[in-house]
DNA sequence: CTGAAAGCGCTAACAG
DNA sequence: CTGTTAGCGCTTTCAG
């Protein structure tokens, strides 16, 4: 049914060679010779068999991404961006998500998939880079949000703890005093969600407020119910807050969705910001402000990095620790009045 | 640096034969022999080469999936679940963005992904059925969502024509007259918007309403701001419409916001049901009325229709035409009264 | 500029 | 139950 080089090289009075020259573009090959390949190539529709070429070269051209949740807005979106980043250097993604867990996480690298994997993106959820990188070796991987210690693997993240700093700063510059967290994962050893109450609890510190442990909600999962939840439990024990910062904007816009459902205005009552920057926040209502990663950036940073590991493999470049830029997008849901200002 | 079946037969002192049974678990094997073979794995941290045994088998086990947008959050819980029916099947799926791009769909097939992948599942938006199974061939591929005429393809599809009637009917059973709709795309060959369009017009006329060019809301995209920006215009040159069927919730969420801003309220004012029961839908303000697609069930079909062509290419059955099922899910967008009802 | 031939790692006939 | 061997389709030395 489909034809090989060999069929390509009969049909044409050629040598498989020169085929393989004309395919390739590698070498030079007569203008007269080329035409005649071509018109064969044409003819029998004959495309190069991948497995072949891979076995050849050692190489697949393919690269894993492995994040905990696709359906996610955040990861959807990134996973789109690193998608392009790929393309654009002729390199196939393959996704996989792990749910957080760590049996998947860790069969992603000793199953087969390691082994057609040139290199792999991963948002580590449950596994620890050390076990990562041990794992995977010598699979080159960059890991995606933050997991200390570093030093085992290349990292690509935004600074949680300057940013979740901010996102509280700006809490406590509208007056607020009463200011709760949302996301952390005591369960997970989540690193990002520990990073970002870092930065929190210095926010509160650094304005004369004293972390309450009472403010800070826990969640099983970073979706808009775990927020909710979250929320509940805030305004039935936590003292009533009157302004959230929330690990992610799904916890953000769930915990605005209950607020509101108690009876609770936002941003009146109650002011929230959120992390990520995804599509929904821009269209909530009220729009939500939130802590933007330069997702393009990060997808940039991840595929060079990886990139460069795969090419140059025998580089004994120490493991690197790229930090992407990031911005707070002040929308409604901390403005200082409770009139709307748009997107 | 990485060991082949060759060195693993060496160290274990039996030939590759032996091995390659081992690792297949095709053929019996002594237990003794397994052992060792099985140390010798081990030590050496063996894995096969996918490429290699792709080679041989002339099947690769992966599958590709070719959707308009990955951070659209239809398709990415679409992915996600995707995904997962491969696993179980234990294949893998490469995840392709074609935005909707005709030549993006078209690269796909003839480019070197079309030898990569054993099948191929995909959202057309720009190639007709009949263009797609023609340059695919033989690649076996799944149309996901609906693009007439069919008989070129598997396709997997809800019935859109009744759903989009049910959503309408169910407008006017809340006794609205002036029902617009949002999503048209005239110049894709969508086939999907309109069927939608068709129920709609269907549902409008059954109920004694003549459909009105000036209510149907082109959109160039299916975003929240192509759905703001219908709204806009629908509300400044289209007769305020009391009440609007979106054909996405991406849609439907746009144009609540914008229909916030200038005022009109949602439900009392407006009325809207949107289409596939994303998870922004279930905690927006207010929770959006949705078809629900079965998603789950679509992924479903779409595997399972694949992975018998793959696995037996020359049944020569014919392309079926699988209807997955649909539900309207009722929430506060389209509330009787005003009072939240909760999701 | 082109031909011949080896070999990437694996599996499956075919012996033994 | 296990060893030997051919060959999947391609690239790439080595000759010519």
């Amino acid at each position: 049914m489909t034809s090989s080089l060999k069929d390509v090289a009969a049909r044409a009075g050629v040598s498989a060679r020169t085929v393989s020259n004309v395919v390739s573009g590698s070498a030079r090959v007569a203008a007269d010779t080329r035409r005649r390949v071509q018109a064969a190539i044409d003819e029998l529709g004959y495309r190069p068999n991948l497995a072949a070429r891979s076995l050849r070269a050692g190489r697949t051209g393919i690269i894993g991404l492995a994040i905990p949740e696709l359906h996610s807005p955040y990861f959807a979106e990134l996973a789109g961006l690193l998608v392009e980043e790929a393309r654009r250097r002729s390199l196939t993604v393959i996704i996989d998500q792990t749910r957080g867990d760590a049996e998947a996480e860790r069969r992603l690298l000793t199953g087969s998939g390691g082994r057609v994997m040139d290199g792999l993106i991963i948002s580590p959820w449950s596994l620890t880079a050390q076990e990562l990188a041990s794992t995977a070796r010598p699979l080159p991987i960059v890991l995606l949000g933050e997991r200390s210690p570093q030093g085992f693997a290349d990292r690509v993240a935004v600074d949680n703890v300057t940013a979740a700093d901010e996102a509280t700063t700006h809490l406590l510059a509208l007056g607020r005093r009463r200011v709760a967290a949302i996301g952390l994962q005591p369960h997970l050893h989540n690193g990002t969600a520990g990073l970002r109450a870092e930065g929190y609890r210095r926010a509160l510190r650094r304005a004369g407020v004293q972390p309450r442990p009472e403010w800070e909600g826990a969640v099983d999962a970073l979706h808009r119910e775990d927020g909710a939840l979250a929320m509940a439990r805030l305004l039935d024990n936590g003292g009533a807050p009157d302004a959230v910062f929330a690990f992610s904007d799904e916890l953000a816009l769930g915990a605005i969705h209950l607020a509101h459902h108690r009876g609770v205005r936002v941003p009146e009552g109650l002011a929230v910001v959120g992390f990520d920057d995804i599509e929904d926040g821009r269209y909530g209502r009220p729009t939500l402000t939130t802590v933007s990663p330069d997702k393009r950036q990060i997808a940039q940073m991840a595929m060079q990095c990886l990139a460069d590991r795969i090419y140059s493999p025998d580089n004994e470049v120490p493991p690197s620790d790229l930090t992407a830029p990031h911005r707070l997008v002040v929308r409604d849901s901390t403005a200082p009045q409770a009139q709307a200002v748009g997107t």
